[in-house]
DNA sequence: GTCTATAGCGGGATAGAC
DNA sequence: GTCTATCCCGCTATAGAC
């Protein structure tokens, strides 16, 4: 195990990274080849067109989101969410921002297929703030006005708009922002990181 | 009065839009000129660079939203929040973006000029948050646990991720968002829109 | 103040050799 | 599977005429 990855995947890796960091229109098949070591042209083997590898990247995104949250049906929804917290931390440490509010900025100048698997990241996102803000409440593990609906959508959007402020105010900003957002809800100080594997961090 | 602008203004304020709606990469000077009906070459009269050019924009955003705030002196605290949850709407109806939240999101793509102007937008917006929210408190207006200066960074986010889920979910979205904020802080349901005038909507 | 013309670059994409 | 070579495009920016 712990074998280089195959092209393809390393292909991928990078595309995510850079789109994460930089955006749709910031970043080229150029970066991608020169850390590869290979030249621009060579991408286009693996996908043709820059839309088609993007779609890809954030097809493979999601899998891995939902990945975690099968790996953590057993968790308790307060450790979920505070789980989702610390990995939301960690991407903004690197200096990158969730890929869903980084193409939204961008949707009207980006190819409708790519828009099209963005709306699919957002609705699984928000489809996992409600269920587990839901049924946290009703075991009385957080406390909230209003519907789950409502609530989920908010602290989505506040996560994500703590991963923009991380980029000029750094990340102290993206904890406390998030840790506030916490104190509110009324869960633990202290998030676990659960669990780390498999990670959709990286 | 209501005299067609000049042509510098009315390039601000195409510049701006396209800004907030398509981000930095994705528009250009042919954009612009094509909607001023002269040639792409001229706009280098008025700024020499796209980076200047972004910078002014920026610069005119910082100075309205000074102006929207030393306009609004006299408010209620509670008013004054609502009416930038108000404003905050209307830009989002209108398929925009907050420029703080575009810039941002490709900081790293962006020349350090733009970014440093966004600096200075951002202080001047978490300052309204901060003032406005420990202001309210004091007068029992609004309710939240934590430090001012925490709650307001947590809005702010949570009012710049709204705008970008109302591009892919509807203006609704945001709306939704931005009520739920507010019930949380105990705000009035309706929010005023106060003072119309100047408007940084537009 | 706006034009034409053009330089110069970097981007995505294709064709065909190896 | 990766290369070289090339095409075509759109972009920022400059120079100089009007």
């Amino acid at each position: 195990m712990s074998e280089r990855p195959d092209t393809r995947t390393r292909i991928l890796g990078i595309a995510e990274r850079h789109l994460m960091r930089r955006g749709y229109h910031a970043f080229s098949f150029a970066d991608i080849a020169h850390e590869l070591g290979i030249k621009p042209a060579a991408i286009h083997y693996y996908s043709p067109t820059k839309a088609e590898l993007v779609v890809a990247v954030l097809q493979a995104y999601s899998a891995r989101f939902d990945g975690w949250t099968a790996a953590t049906v057993d968790a308790m929804p307060t450790d979920r969410l505070t789980g989702y917290f610390e990995i939301g931390r960690l991407i903004a440490s690197d200096g990158r921002v969730c890929p869903l509010s980084m193409v939204t900025a961008q949707q009207e100048a980006i190819p409708d297929d790519v828009i099209a698997q963005v709306r699919v990241l957002h609705a699984r996102i928000m489809d996992f703030y409600v269920r587990n803000l839901a049924e946290a409440r009703a075991s009385e593990a957080v406390r909230f006005e209003g519907s789950a609906e409502d609530e989920g959508m908010k602290v989505g959007c506040t996560l994500i708009g703590a991963q923009l402020l991380a980029r000029v105010a750094g990340v102290d900003a993206y904890l406390r922002v998030m840790r506030q957002t916490g104190r509110s809800l009324g869960l633990p100080e202290q998030w676990s990181p659960y669990p780390p594997s498999p990670r959709i961090s990286a």
